[in-house]
DNA sequence: AGTTATACTGAGGTTACCTCACTATGAGTG
DNA sequence: CACTCATAGTGAGGTAACCTCAGTATAACT
């Protein structure tokens, strides 16, 4: 007979709190007007070091395409990333950093890591290593 | 000089993560039609053990009295929660649990906790205590 | 040549929040 | 006691980050 509050649920509420007191921060903390949403799509485009098709940027970002193409659209009328035919393939689309977006990503970055940075010189080096172990096998579903 | 993804963008992104499938999980997962919101106000209540005014409510959830309003508003609809007038301040309203959302607390909670067995199975109690203990430290802010 | 699958997008909906302005009530002050 | 000021909740309206469903264009397979 499980207590009302156990490991799993204390979890859930930790990472949910953790997360929502985040988005707060970096929302209020400071504003180049990009949202968390539009972050995920520059940091991805960034990491795959090279253009990716929308769906796969999509499927990078655990969303359907459809929801890609939106924020892709809001980012592209913000001049941070490029939208470009496929040569292989007519139907798809390639999307691409721009010297914009590749710039305020770094800006973005340091924010982020800024807001962050109180809650975690809370933990050691070592902690923060361990945490991102613990992390990492939770994530690997 | 820090890497473009250090420890903590890695931690943030995988909180993120973690979290993002972790709602889809309980959504798709399983449906008493209870949103997370919704769920979060239920849980808070039951932890209170007693009832609350909904700005106290609203302070506990971390979210303004008038988004407070809204959620409390869908429970009292679907019959989860009640309304009732303060005694002791005839401005203030106290929420408070019925029998059926002490019921359906009781079904959401096993339902969550089953949509994370999978993932927290990986992980050994003594690692599962680890995390709660660090994710505490973090959330202390 | 015809069916079937894939890539994207228009239209419209939901959840979980937010701010701003308003009403009702309580609390403190001269 | 009348006045000001703060507090409790809510109506109206908005945003971000998703979703589904249907449609068009192109590719791939038979």
């Amino acid at each position: 007979m499980p207590a009302p509050d156990d490991a799993a649920e204390q979890i859930a509420a930790l990472l949910d709190g953790i997360v929502r007191r985040q988005r707060r921060a970096s929302r209020e903390g400071f504003g180049t007007s990009v949202t968390h949403g539009q972050f995920r799509v520059l940091r991805t485009l960034d990491n795959a070091d090279q253009p990716l098709r929308l769906s796969e940027l999509a499927a990078r970002l655990g969303i359907v395409p459809r929801s890609a193409t939106s924020v892709v659209d809001d980012l592209e009328a913000a001049g941070l990333v490029e939208r470009q035919p496929d040569p292989n393939d007519r139907r798809a689309t390639l999307v691409d950093l721009t010297p914009a977006g590749r710039q305020i990503l770094t800006t973005l970055r340091k924010n982020r890591r800024e807001v962050m940075l109180t809650q975690l010189s809370r933990l050691t080096n070592a902690d923060q290593q361990t945490l991102i172990h613990l992390l990492q096998r939770l994530a690997d579903g």
